[in-house]
DNA sequence: CGTCTATTTGAATGTACTCAAAAGCGGTGG
DNA sequence: CCACCGCTTTTGAGTACATTCAAATAGACG
């Protein structure tokens, strides 16, 4: 069992994950390493995958009417991944995926999915408990983005997300964060001056 | 078996109802009357309800830092409000709940969502897909109030739900959108003039 | 009717945006 | 190894949208 996983789930569901459990999980997932910058999913294809970082650095995001990109999520080690919205309707994607830089990855299709939801009662836990905190999370993501100014929310960002800052460009941060580059650049100077 | 709340949950899951089902889930729930203008939740307490609007409007909010509201979901008749955050994890609420007309409502605890989890097996299906749409549901949000002016989030809005537009107070879906109450009558008012 | 709350309107301000250009950085090929 | 190219970040100036503060109007409710 990746050592990664193993803790990432034990963490979720709060307990110890048998070695049956994990050696029958272990057979549903494959892995599979790709080049940085390319897409794992293409905006209307149907996302049948999701995925769980070893390594490397990813991010997912919704293009608008201008051809504008917007972050929704960012993902490294030990991060999982995909296009919800695609994998649970069966519907055209509307996001995408593409990786930052070169990743290793475990890949669960959604068939496997559905079979571990359905044969190993804690793997239903897990990824129960997974979305329920992706939902919560991304709750307090948009109070706080009706809330707070853009300095404000970059503050936050890099006291939460410290690792992010290091490896993310700064254009894709400030698209998470719903301003513009340039914007994030002014708010950055602004910051380093008043330390 | 309500009416109502059979058909929110063979929308949901795709199929029927099976009688057995039902009978087991209505010993689960409870029926309760509240007057409009009421905290079904406070924030600090634990929340371990969730609720489904028989009759009324209610909805969930934020405070911050400067004691201004921000709305994060309407309920009217057959949807689901719930402090999640709470409901789930078991901590402090952070968001309360409030009614804005004299409501009818289904209570499920936290102690019989968990065995309705465990014993019905349609229900945890039920939840599972409950939460997988609001979490894109929510997405999407994500995407639109990082990408669309006020304008346009405005338009959406009332496009996708004309009977919040007519039930629901106008600083409270200014709130919902990120915007103040000043500014949505100000678009409302260009809006009129430019049809 | 009077009170309280919600909405509208005006004027001044501020935050983030656009457009534009320069500087910085990393990778590639000569 | 350095020159060049493309991409990211920074900086400047002017603009647009939403906010603040303030006050007037409109609605709801007892």
């Amino acid at each position: 069992m990746y050592e990664l996983l193993k803790k990432n789930i034990e963490k979720t569901i709060g307990g110890a994950l048998s070695e049956t459990d994990s050696a029958a999980f272990l057979k549903l997932i494959s892995e599979r390493t790709i080049d940085k910058k390319v897409a794992l999913t293409e905006e209307g294809n149907i996302c049948n995958e999701v995925y769980f970082l070893l390594e490397g650095a990813a991010f997912s995001f919704i293009a608008d009417s201008k051809g504008n990109k917007h972050v929704l999520q960012f993902a490294l080690e030990s991060f999982w991944i995909s296009d919800l919205y695609s994998f649970f309707s069966g519907r055209k994607a509307i996001y995408m995926i593409e990786t930052l830089e070169p990743c290793k990855l475990l890949v669960l299709s959604k068939e496997n999915f559905e079979i571990a939801c359905r044969t190993i009662p804690v793997f239903n836990c897990f990824f129960r408990i997974l979305i329920q905190n992706a939902y919560v999370a991304q709750q307090y993501r948009i109070a706080k983005s009706n809330s707070e100014e853009a300095e404000l929310r970059y503050e936050e960002f890099s006291k939460q997300y410290p690792h992010f800052i290091q490896r993310i460009p700064q254009y894709l941060i400030a698209s998470y964060l719903g301003i513009k580059p340039q914007s994030l650049s002014r708010i950055r100077k602004n910051n380093v001056k008043r330390v």
